[in-house]
RNA sequence: GCAGGCGUAGCUCAGUUGGUUAGAGCGCCGGUCUGUGGAACCGGAGGUCGGUGGUUCAAGUCCACCCGCCUGUACCA
């Protein structure tokens, strides 16, 4: 121990949480398992199997993310291993199943349709709602080409968002294609090798249209766009003709699917690639029209780019479409909650033989937030445990044995624990920030009658709210709200306590 | 990453052109009240003014850098 010299206090390790990091508490905890089990049910009943994988996995079997001396942790948690190979926190659970399917392919019934959920990292600026270390619940098809695997992925993300309290009609999956996009660069000579820095600056202004708007992309599809706080971000520099084809795909009639679908197949004339993306897109429309989920639920949409890197055909969406206000009145935008697509190309990688992937992700973390704004999560604490309170300290087992009544009847319980000198009301006031529903006493009067005392603190919590008097009234009305019972009706008795605390 | 804003008690915030010992409300602790949650009244604790350095007789206040938070933007597997 450090000499602590009176005027100078010893120097204290400040307790503090790294940024872009969240804890937890009890009714946050409680919703967060909700949804897992609300989502787990809806994909069982599509047939998937649960599978885990570690955080951990070798960085290399993730992606593009390669750390370098200078950067090690762009992105990515990356750390060396006794051996100096790269270890890396997982970023999403496609990468890690990827590598799962690849290492146990022999064993896997083919097509091998499984989810998992789990806390994935990404070292990058946290934002509202947007943290270093988020939930994903995903669900994927591997080994199957069809589109009836990308159909059902979608209608499965619409059955979970209702599944979840999402109304119809407040959200909505949104399907592209990729290959349908390649088509359109192509048709604006954007082909090639040498133009793949400005397809991704066409990629990602067409990603924007729901934030800037139809004018926004124009912008950044030309010469750039300058911002509120007067940053410029240099566009793609296409000339009049190209921007017009480009928006003019986003514009494609959307009430109309066949049309729509006619209108792409237009724009994409000259390339093979597109002409194989609006045939995928028409047979997931027939699809999801033939399951009825072309009421609004699932809905072919030209602006949807999601992830540049890996997926190969159709994309998809999931997006709350109804506005939520945050304390000041503003609106919150909360984006997609969801997402997914084909992605033929990833566990190929380690496999030397081609094999088709479907997959959905849906970001627990991020609808969590979104159906708490909403109301549609109780932030409310839970309830607490019945409080047995010491009165007496030299009869601690008298008390002890209460407890352990009540919680062989399954009732939630405690002993008071905290400074047995504490009087009663002190005791009380702890069972009150508990929210424990009731309380039971037991001082030398009623031990001598074969008495224990119930108190209903939820009822005298409205008593007490109701009429706010003098303190003799007060303690009248409480009084109101407490009962006496034989012992041997303790467990009976905190029963009908709770019972009506449930109503 | 870039641009702008903000940082004073556990919380929400005052704090004058730089000038004695930095304040308020709420919360917390104690008392009125040997055996009962609240209210009221009285009393009390709690602050390296985000951090470091500088200018000055004097810095919460001015300057520089750093850290953190907020807004926009970029990136986003």
């Amino acid at each position: 121990m450090a000499d602590a010299k009176p005027g100078k206090k010893p120097q204290k390790l400040k307790a503090r949480l790294p940024r872009g990091l969240a804890d937890r508490g009890p009714a946050e905890i409680a919703a967060t398992r909700m949804m897992v089990e609300t989502i787990r049910g809806v994909y069982e009943r599509y047939g998937f199997e649960p599978v885990e994988t570690p955080a951990i996995e070798y960085t290399d079997a993730l992606g593009k993310f390669l750390p370098d001396q200078d950067r090690p942790n762009e992105g990515v948690f990356s750390f060396q291993d006794d051996d100096e190979q790269w270890l890396s926190l997982r970023y999403d659970l496609t990468a890690p199943l990827a590598r799962y399917v690849a290492e146990n392919y022999q064993h896997l019934a083919l097509p091998y349709r499984s989810y998992r959920f789990g806390w994935v990292f990404r070292n990058e600026k946290p934002g509202p709602g947007r943290f270093r270390q988020f939930m994903q619940f995903d669900a994927d098809t591997v080994g199957a080409g069809t589109m009836a695997a990308d159909a059902e992925v979608c209608m499965m993300a619409a059955d979970a968002m209702e599944a979840l309290g999402v109304p119809r009609g407040d959200y909505v999956v949104k399907v592209s294609n990729r290959k349908v996009l390649d088509g359109i660069l192509e048709a604006i000579d954007l082909g090639g090798d040498a133009n793949a820095g400005r397809r991704l600056t066409v990629l990602r202004a067409i990603d924007k249209l729901d934030r800037l708007g139809l004018d926004g992309v124009r912008d950044l599809l030309g010469p750039g766009r300058k911002d509120d706080s007067g940053d410029f971000t240099k566009g793609a520099g296409l000339d009049e003709k190209a921007c017009d084809t480009v928006l003019g795909f986003l514009r494609v009639e959307t009430h109309n699917v066949p049309q729509m679908l006619d209108q792409m197949e237009a724009l994409v004339s000259g390339s093979n690639a597109g002409l194989d993306g609006v045939n995928e897109l028409r047979g997931i429309a027939d699809l999801i029209n033939a399951a009825g989920y072309d009421d609004g639920r699932v809905r072919i949409d030209s602006s949807v780019v999601r992830g540049l890197e890996y997926y190969t055909g159709p994309v998809y969406e999931v997006e709350l479409t109804f506005e939520v206000k945050d304390e000041k009145g503003r609106p919150i935008r909360f984006g997609s909650v969801g997402g997914g697509g084909r992605y033929d190309g990833l566990v190929s990688r380690f496999m030397g033989q081609p094999v088709p992937a479907t997959g959905f992700s849906i970001g627990v973390s991020r609808l969590q937030a979104a159906l708490t704004a909403l109301g549609k999560l109780s932030n409310k604490p839970a309830p607490g445990p019945v409080l047995v309170t010491i009165f007496d300290r030299d009869r601690v087992a008298d008390y002890q044995k209460m407890v352990s009544a009540l919680r062989q009847a399954n009732i939630r319980a405690e002993l008071y624990l905290g400074n047995p000198k504490n009087n009663v009301g002190q005791q009380l006031k702890y069972a009150d920030k508990r929210n424990s529903p009731c309380a039971i006493i037991q001082g030398s009067d009623e031990k001598a009658a074969g008495q224990v005392v119930i108190k209903d603190l939820i009822l005298g919590a409205e008593l007490a709210a109701e009429n706010a008097g003098d303190r003799e009234d007060y303690l009248k009305k409480q009084a109101e709200a407490q009962f006496s019972v034989n012992e041997a009706d303790l467990v009976e008795a905190v029963r009908k306590v709770l019972a009506r605390a449930a109503s």
